[in-house]
DNA sequence: GCCATGCTTACATGGATCTGACAGTCGCGC
DNA sequence: GCGCGACTGTCAGATCCATGTAAGCATGGC
């Protein structure tokens, strides 16, 4: 199975393929956006880790280029941990997960797994649990096919949510993908969405819920 | 499922057929509304893919004739930025949507899909949601059948919500659907003629709502 | 039972939206 | 030309509602 690397620092590019090729991936490595479209019109690529920090273009144009031709290839995004806005970003431009730097290789594989597993689910434009549809581009939702409304930050909760769904989502990365650099919030805000989101699902009649996993986060499932 | 693209512009037109391709579908290529006619007298399209700036004739009076042999062919019209009163006009002509270059191929798929979805709701010349009725020709409402009359600004408005139904509508999308070029509006008046077409619905007992998605735009809907 | 964690409700705030009023324009009939 | 009414765009004030915070209650783990 091999994969794609689009990152400009050496240093680090060879550190992730060192820890890919210990849980044993091959990858190809890249420093620039063109490269990265050179690469990947010779080869086939399982997956791609795709920095948004490129010398010669922003990572996120690659990204948009490849779900603009409907490419269902799996990406997982590293940002800057400065870079929290790319994040979200990035989740509206098609990246299937994120990953903010400085990051744990085990982190970083078990993240890439859970993409490569479930191939499919997470690409393209809309994200679906039981009777719940979630259209990423429009951030529409629908149960049972009909449109419903929810308001701003809830939306945002049920996308991360979503895109993770049947993982545990830890509390903090909700918290950054609702609020992303807007300085942090110093209060119970989270727990908040989460309640108002559970709400509105249930009035609405979707068939999923939110377990709370104490101490670490909230995973969402099929309900049943 | 064959689609018929007809563009004038070569490049711009094999990279529609490459993302189609991409989504699935296979389609054909035709530069002028003369290789248009012809391409349909010999194959039957999915639907077609319209530019209006063509070499030969206006992309419009293609339409114009297709539709006057009530030609249900899904249509969705491609047109310049800087045209945007074509879009008003490739509506009006029996365009079931448009999409201003540039463009997102991902946006160019979804609204194809949606166009191909319904099947008989954008097709013909009427939009019909619960008791209510648009003629797209004469721009005409009807409600529960019987002739109703609203001003020119508040049909704008009607129409492209009830296009498309069911799907929240940015509001710069309405502004631009109703004051195509007439120069960008420096006030609330889309608020305005949404209020006064809320009102004026009610009036007439049309059994629709105009919901307000806050900080994005508005959707029509069935009411209740 | 006790503490930590999470849930829920209530509330104030600000920004978004709504809506009534007004003045300008246009088309029409006279 | 004139008067009229319908339509239009703008504005301002009223209203609404998403949001973030806090407080009190519920729950879980020990």
């Amino acid at each position: 199975m091999r994969l794609l690397i689009v990152e400009d620092n050496a240093e680090l590019s060879r550190l992730v393929a060192a820890g890919l090729s210990a849980a044993g991936y091959e990858s190809d490595l890249v420093s620039s956006a063109a490269d990265a479209r050179a690469a990947m019109e010779s080869v086939k690529y399982a997956a791609m880790i795709l920095d948004l920090g490129l010398p010669d273009e922003d990572g996120l144009a690659v990204l948009r280029e490849l779900r603009g031709r409907m490419e269902p290839l799996p990406v997982l995004v590293l940002t800057a941990r400065s870079g929290l806005q790319d994040r979200v970003s990035g989740l509206r431009s098609g990246a299937d997960d994120y990953l903010a730097k400085p990051f744990a290789m085990e982190e970083l594989v078990a993240r890439l797994e859970a993409i490569l597993r479930r191939p499919g689910q997470l690409l393209g434009r809309s994200l679906r649990l039981a009777n719940l549809v979630y259209d990423t581009e429009s951030r529409q939702i629908f149960v049972d096919d009909k449109p419903r409304i929810i308001s701003a930050r809830e939306t945002s909760v049920l996308e991360i949510l979503l895109r993770r769904q049947g993982r545990v989502v830890p509390k903090k990365n909700v918290e950054d993908h609702i609020f992303g650099l807007e300085g942090e919030v110093a209060s119970n805000a989270v727990e908040v969405y989460v309640s108002r989101l559970r709400k509105q699902l249930a009035e609405h009649g979707a068939k999923v819920v939110i377990h709370t996993i104490r101490g670490v986060g909230y995973m969402m499932a099929e309900e049943k």
